[in-house]
DNA sequence: GTTGTCCTTTCAATCGATTGCAAACCGAGC
DNA sequence: GCTCGGTTTGCAATCGATTGAAAGGACAAC
């Protein structure tokens, strides 16, 4: 029968009560091979009955470490919708549920795309244990700084020569192969590539783009290529912009889900058929992506393993592993209706 | 100019180049009343000039406070895919900015929707500030009980009898009347309306559903409530299960945009018209809504300030000030496809 | 009885800050 | 020169843990 219980909140506390003191309460609790079975099992059960839980901090303190990791998003340096794509959220949830799986905190912030060094000085570097980045920007050299500085830090994104940090990425030349090849098989042959191909993920999509083309023997048209932003609002513009213009395609490879959606939307508004006058491939595979009207066939990314694997990086880097770079599948998910009335047969020079 | 800089990390170092003892270096920083000017501004340009930045977390434990705030995402118990609603990171991204002002951090977790007591136990209580939760899902006894035991705490839903916590809210009752009030002036009779409404929030909705239809003079059918989940694919099935069993209804009331869109979805699968055969009205404009083919007519709240609010008032209760409830405008907005084509003429009974 | 060995426990320093109280300093007034 | 007031600064305890080194205790061997 447990005792009347008061409060019992320091290490102290709980060392009065056992008759030992501080020294051996710490040991008993942390399983050190110092203490005997008796005693451990004696303090162990007092800090049962009475409620005691460790002050973490004070401990974490005390080994100089936080157990927070942060996570930075890099964000299109004039979004006014901060962080809009449930892409993020997918990613987050998948971090979050990892890191307190291994009962780390998660420090949440966001970076303009154009300068990340300043955070070198704020909580996000000097609070964590480590940190996880979004996305690349356009700012590999200020990352390879960041890292060279010796926080243990792990990026989302894709290969860069020269790089110095820990990377984990999509396979991003593959995907863009892979939704390039899908409309090629339909039939088209004037596919736009939409993205801003100065951000590396995209660049690498847009090698998978060409090599695709070639394969068919399809010549690249650079008014194609189009300088679309990750914004929704902004990436409306560009699309009304290209129709204004009149430039003639008849499918479109977009750099996520958000944005094939938002083109869908501009295209049919502006009285053209989805997919029958202008297929759309999108990128991400959202869970959006599956309800919207016509359905969306895109590229999938597993979001949340990644975020798993970017929070076992981190750690490993943290407990001083050495941990390589991990590249993750991507699949293309078909769905029918942007597949179904391909206009002209399906010319295969494969 | 700056000399030869060596490591100063600690108070102590700072006070040793200063010539001071810690103490006085502290109350310099803090600027207190206690240090002369002079003392003061000497010891200022000599942090400065070696980069000297107090280690918060040291301060922090001192000062028995943690700077961390956790936010708790209610979850539909069975959902897989934990937190998809973009809803949600616009939600976290208002919050993680706010307390990113305040310099507070942000612990990331999420609670099944049966039971929050357990956290009382965990990191998001014990090393946290205070705590802010993302729905009460229908916990509102648990949530009383949690806060009455001292941890500041605030919650984003909706006001319940004998409620003894802070809440922060939108105009739930007048956003479902509003909602249901635009389909009836559209000339729909047949209105269904989405969602759980054990859930505080979405009954408030529901009132204000059955107020819009009483103005109308519209009699309520018990089969047009529908028993809806948050999660997209479990929502999709009952939606298929509502026409399996050929229920009559002209529009839908949903308690979410992505419900909504799931709908539209699944209604148009089915060889509907929509909004011709069914009209469908969502919740929250989420910035995707409006790039949904159709686009989405939808109660708007503002999400992000609805964030800032969360935020100053759960920082108001850890500063021991009286914190009042707030609640949030809700206001519709309307897209012109679900207006479109009303079927009967409208039938103004107001 | 003394000594040595091994196992268990305690002592005390430490992490980097804050803060009540005591001490030092300084100029002025007597 | 001494004391008094007021302003500045320093001492030392404190927050709640960890950990190397030293001390204590039990037991066996000599």
């Amino acid at each position: 029968m447990p005792r009347a219980k008061q409060k019992v909140t320091s290490l102290q506390d709980l060392a009065d009560l056992a008759g030992v003191s501080r020294a051996t309460a710490s040991r008993a609790l942390s399983d050190s091979s110092l203490i005997s079975d008796k005693t451990k099992s004696k303090i162990r059960s007092l800090a049962q009955q009475h409620n005691y839980r460790i002050n973490e901090r004070a401990r974490d303190f005390r080994l100089k470490r936080s157990r927070v990791i942060s996570v930075v998003f890099m964000l299109d340096n004039q979004s006014e919708q901060h962080m809009s794509d449930p892409f993020f959220l997918e990613m987050l949830g998948g971090i979050a549920d990892s890191l307190a799986q291994h009962d780390y905190d998660l420090l949440l912030a966001h970076a303009p795309i154009e300068n990340v060094e300043h955070l070198r000085d704020t909580r996000v570097f000097r609070n964590a244990d480590g940190v996880i980045f979004i996305g690349q920007g356009e700012q590999h050299e200020r990352l390879n700084a960041l890292a060279a500085e010796g926080t243990p830090m792990v990026i989302w994104g894709s290969k860069l020569p020269d790089k110095k940090y820990c990377l984990v990425g999509g396979e991003n030349e593959h995907g863009g192969y892979l939704a390039t090849r899908h409309l090629l098989k339909l039939g088209r042959r004037h596919i736009a590539l939409c993205g801003r191909i100065d951000i590396p993920e995209v660049a690498k999509r847009y090698r998978g783009y060409q090599r695709a083309l070639a394969e068919f023997g399809v010549a690249e048209r650079a008014d194609l290529i189009l300088d679309v932003p990750f914004d929704m609002r902004r990436a409306q513009a560009v699309f009304h912009d290209v129709l204004a213009r009149r430039i003639h395609f008849d499918a479109a490879v977009c750099a996520s889900d958000v944005m094939a959606l938002s083109a869908m939307a501009t295209f049919s508004e502006a009285g053209m058929r989805v997919p029958e006058d202008i297929a759309v491939v999108g990128y991400d595979d959202i869970a959006l992506a599956a309800y919207s009207r016509p359905t969306l066939t895109s590229v999938r990314q597993n979001i949340r393993w990644a975020g798993r694997v970017l929070v076992e990086s981190v750690l490993g880097l943290i407990n001083g592993e050495q941990v390589s770079d991990t590249r993750l599948a991507s699949t293309l998910i078909v769905r029918r209706s942007c597949g179904a009335p391909p206009p002209p047969p399906p010319a295969t020079a494969l």
